[in-house]
RNA sequence: AGUGCCGUAGUUCAAAGGCUAGAGCGCCCCACUGUCCAUGGGGAGGGUAUGGGUUCGAGUCCCAUCGGUACUGCCA
């Protein structure tokens, strides 16, 4: 038996006891005649001591010679400690050691593996099997076992089955762009891994399931960011016989409980938001409303005044920022320079401050009075000691431009508190999205997803404006779920394919065989997918989702640790039927 | 693919174009009668990602490449 007891468990009863603990060597203190040593293990830390007169002459001597990070095992006597420390669970205690086994020394670690850690995220990447030692990451990972075990047990307790899904499937042209796999039975063809398992857990309905989950990997090749991984985790659900409503309330009830269960919050009633009203208040599908700064729209208050960049512009809006007018000129003149930088796009911002005493003071008091200035504030809310920021231009860039300008801001003023969380559903999202690129309307969910009761005709005459049956679920400014009620006749499915573009053979060599599963009494269904890795990063308070990812990759895709990818032998080549070619460039 | 920032001891960072490139942490040695980020003293360790250029002189300026990072495009 290696240890009778782990290192976070021994309290001032156990005194006197005999044990036998093991673990890593966390830190040594070497008095000379008394040597100290924290021994860590996953459940903390107790405290180890070996004295000159106490401890045999050859275990002082092995305790002497100790480095970081070695593994030990120790027997000796649970001890009262002369000095306590009351920052420690075990603090009240030591063991005597009396035996000490090194069971596998270490080389010293590159970074030290304590709470705040010297190291790096390059090099906490390249050993992060030592930087899981670390307790944060830990603290991390067993937060995500929390939060999946909440999901499994809600879900299972509503009678939800997880059936897993395959992840060798066939590659799709819409949407994001697939990994694939070579497959060496079959010269010449190709697995994808999937992007979502929304075809099968259809099937699954289809099959009568009913009611179906599952915590699920996901690929997409695409271009990263911090909180983006090319592999990544859903807890996808989808069920059968229900409405929008029904779903709503079933992932609302789910979200609740996590929030209940994990962060012991308590929310009401989700609000709801259309997609029309959240990107009219807030410029933005994902508005994170734990604090006000809305849209403000000011055209009909600042056209012909003379100023023509407001006259020509197709939206002039702006918002109030809490306290703004404490803002220096400079500062100001920062935050212009931010809103132009090219990720921006800004052409520039217009500023109205709202003194104390109730003047204003503007960049453009050249155009506008008092009373103009008062309308403004209205419209945008600002109170006296505010700053009113106005951009404008084309409506959606403005909106996107203001939006991020808004995030910004709360993020500065400290208004993004992590540990307040606002759920908010955005619904009757459009049907399609308008591609500059390809000249066409796209689906902006996906192809599978349903129009809004009666509007299959308007996709004749305004498809921008067909809504669709279409719902995010957004959590403190992040989208953290998302899904539609899908179609489940044929003949709407094809006409949905025609009008994405694809031709009869096209749609037919894709997704022939969910439309032949809709011949066979497919019912009506629905479903929706969370983000696992944002969820769990979110109700942890935190930005970074590599954070709860064991081995996540880097910007570029890549695995430093495991050094992945890689390239592969010639007869690898050879047998996958796969010729390595030198492309041009 | 694009833009910004970054690349200097094991590590985190310093070093107005100018002395032998420094400091904290870590590491090694010594001392120390209750430490707990121990303390005090001593020591080792880099020639600045790579390649080119400007200059009397280059971590420092310029160009390219590589790598990291953040954002934009992209992510049905």
């Amino acid at each position: 038996m290696y240890r009778t007891h782990t290192n976070g468990q021994l309290r001032i009863e156990a005194v006197s006891n005999t044990v036998t603990l093991a673990g890593w060597v966390q830190k040594i203190r070497d008095k000379g005649f008394m040597i100290w040593v924290d021994l860590r293990d996953r459940y903390g830390i107790t405290q180890l001591i070996f004295d000159e007169e106490r401890t045999p002459k050859a275990v002082m001597e092995t305790a002497s010679k100790l480095g970081r990070e070695f593994v030990i095992q120790v027997t000796g006597k649970v001890i009262e400690r002369e000095s306590k420390n009351p920052n420690m669970p075990t603090g009240d205690i030591e063991i005597l050691v009396s035996e000490l086994t090194l069971l596998n020394p270490s080389l010293t670690p590159p970074f030290t593996i304590e709470e705040e850690t010297d190291g790096g995220e390059d090099l906490r990447m390249k050993f992060r099997y030592l930087d899981i030692r670390r307790k944060p990451v830990r603290e991390n990972l067993i937060f995500r076992h929390k939060v999946t075990m909440a999901v499994r047990n809600y879900l299972s307790a509503q009678n939800f089955v997880e059936v897993e899904t395959p992840y060798l499937i066939k590659s799709t042209p819409e949407g994001a762009r697939d990994f694939v796999v070579p497959s060496r039975m079959n010269p010449g063809q190709f697995y994808a891994l999937p992007q979502s398992p929304q075809t099968f857990k259809q099937l699954l309905m289809v099959g009568g399931l009913d009611k179906y989950f599952q915590i699920v990997k996901c690929f997409r090749d695409e271009d990263l960011r911090a909180d983006r991984q090319p592999e990544f985790t859903q807890i996808d659900c989808e069920m059968a016989f229900v409405e929008q409503e029904d779903i709503l309330n079933t992932f609302e009830g789910l979200t609740r409980h996590l929030l209940k269960e994990i962060n012991g919050v308590t929310v009401e009633k989700f609000p709801r938001m259309t997609f029309d009203e959240a990107m009219k208040r807030f410029g933005n599908d994902k508005p994170d409303i734990r604090f006000g700064m809305e849209f403000g729209e000011l055209n009909h208050v600042t056209q012909h005044k003379d100023f023509n960049v407001f006259n020509q512009a197709e939206l002039v809006v702006g918002i109030a920022v809490p306290g703004g007018n404490s803002f220096t000129r400079k500062e100001i003149d920062q935050l212009i320079d931010w809103v132009k930088r090219p990720q921006i796009g800004a052409m520039g911002m217009v500023y109205c401050r709202f003194a104390e005493d109730g003047t204003f003071k503007s960049s453009v008091d050249k155009f506008y009075d008092e009373a103009d200035f008062a309308e403004w504030a209205k419209i945008t809310g600002a109170q006296p000691g505010d700053l009113i920021c106005v951009l404008s231009g084309n409506t959606s860039k403005v909106r996107a431009q203001l939006s991020a300008l808004r995030m910004e801001l709360a993020t500065r003023l400290g208004l993004r508190k992590p540990n307040e969380f606002a759920p908010l559903w955005v619904v009757d999202f459009p049907l399609l999205e308008w591609d500059e690129e390809t000249q066409r309307y796209h689906a902006m969910h996906h192809p599978f997803t349903s129009p809004k009761p009666g509007q299959l005709k308007l996709l004749e005459t305004d498809p921008g404006n067909v809504k669709a049956n279409a719902y995010d679920l957004v959590l403190n400014g992040n989208e953290i779920g998302g899904g539609s009620i899908r179609i489940h006749d044929k003949k709407v499915q094809a006409k949905m394919f025609d009008y994405l573009g694809f031709s009869p053979e096209e749609a037919k060599a894709q997704f022939g065989f969910l439309m032949d599963a809709f011949q066979y009494g497919a019912p009506p269904h629905g479903g929706i997918a969370f983000g696992l890795d944002r969820l769990v990063a979110i109700l942890g308070g935190q930005e970074t989702i590599r954070d709860f990812i064991a081995f996540p990759k880097n910007n570029s895709g890549r695995d430093v640790m495991i050094d992945a990818p890689a390239a592969i032998h010639q007869e690898q080549l050879d047998e996958l039927n796969l010729k390595t070619t030198h492309s041009e460039n």
